[in-house]
DNA sequence: CAGGCTATTTACCAATTGGTAGAGAAGCGG
DNA sequence: CCGCTTCTCTACCAATTGGTAAATAGCCTG
């Protein structure tokens, strides 16, 4: 019992196809059969897995949160004592977007409210913003960051973030090309934005 | 001949209903039958204004294009001729943003590259990023503006300002309340990220 | 009043959707 | 060989989808 699902298997399999259609073509515009023949399944071996469309989206979105996480959690336990935080995070999810462009996809699909898995979504991510809020704010009382609202820069500084990761696909798209240089360019900037956002000196 | 369309008509209040629920419920997850029931018509009245539901889609970008270019349009020549210019486009989006939150909402969803409507919306954007390349070349040149590839940087000042913008409706639905404050913080912050990206003295 | 134009309707339709029911099949312990 | 479980399949289905064809009604002009 407690298999160790193999990682080859017809279920990871879904899950990665899932991934990449949810994160590309969005929920509603994903059809179970259009998933399984790209598979070279059926439909309803999907539906056995996952029993509900739903539940597939469900499954996605828990491991997309659990990966994220996870990188979050490795930057941090890497990252040196007196290093940048910050830093530390924002390179980390810049890192799964060029790695996992399509999990910054669907993250952002499934951020936008009213959307199905955003509540489920929200599950995970509550208690990891929580987490940041309280350190956030013991960092304010020490005077190493601008008082400011700790909650609203958090979602701020997120909402800024996934949104600049994500737009690496846009880039893309528009042409620019999958040159390194312009995403190393941004993440700069974008530093230099949270640095500014976070100074107490200012 | 060249009948100006009252507002009234049948054909602007589908506009409206299209536009919210394009910009809610996305594209693929808007049905026409939905659309018409609510309007208190027939779905066949829609299909007559709109050759199909695509055409339809791309009248609202090209309304909601439009209003957004009008608006923005309008904040350059209020603006006095000393004025910041950025601080005049964020706010001009900002208002936008809070008075009709559904054109940030489709904004979003036709931002997403594969999405219909995508290709539509570059039509409409492009010569506005092409102007406003130039003034910024202008603007480096004089040394008023840090030197850097404009291409890239307006990229990356647009997504954010309509990510930031559109994350109003997700403060909304996390409970933060309609309340303005956040709001005027987050454009500040907001600027503060601009200015960053733009000081020359850095 | 005839005749066209615009707008909205009723009546259908083929295709696709997510989902149910049940049959095989493959492996495995007894 | 039997029975059990796990997985995948075929066969259907009701509902919804975007879209076509044609009838109807109002309205303006000649």
């Amino acid at each position: 019992m407690a298999k160790t699902e193999t990682p080859g298997g017809t279920k990871d399999r879904v899950l990665d196809a899932a991934l990449a259609s949810f994160g590309t073509a969005g929920y509603d515009g994903t059809s179970l059969d259009d998933l399984a023949v790209g598979l070279g399944i059926r439909k309803q071996t999907i539906l056995y897995h996952f029993v509900s469309k739903r539940g597939l989206l469900n499954a996605v979105v828990d491991r997309c949160a659990g990966e994220m996480a996870s990188a979050l959690e490795k930057a941090l336990v890497d990252d040196q004592p007196d290093g940048d935080r910050v830093e530390a995070m924002v390179r980390a999810v810049f890192r799964v977007a060029l790695d996992q462009p399509v999990l910054l996809g669907l993250l952002r699909e499934v951020s936008r409210p009213n959307s199905p898995g955003a509540q489920r979504l929200r599950g995970h991510l509550d208690p990891l913003l929580a987490r940041a809020r309280v350190w956030m704010e013991a960092e304010m009382a020490a005077g190493r960051m601008r008082r400011t609202d700790a909650q609203l820069l958090l979602l701020s500084a997120y909402s800024t973030v996934v949104g600049v990761a994500t737009e690496i696909e846009v880039l893309r798209a528009a042409g620019v090309g999958p040159t390194l240089r312009p995403v190393v360019q941004r993440r700069r900037e974008l530093l230099r934005f949270l640095r500014a956002s976070v100074d107490p000196a200012t």
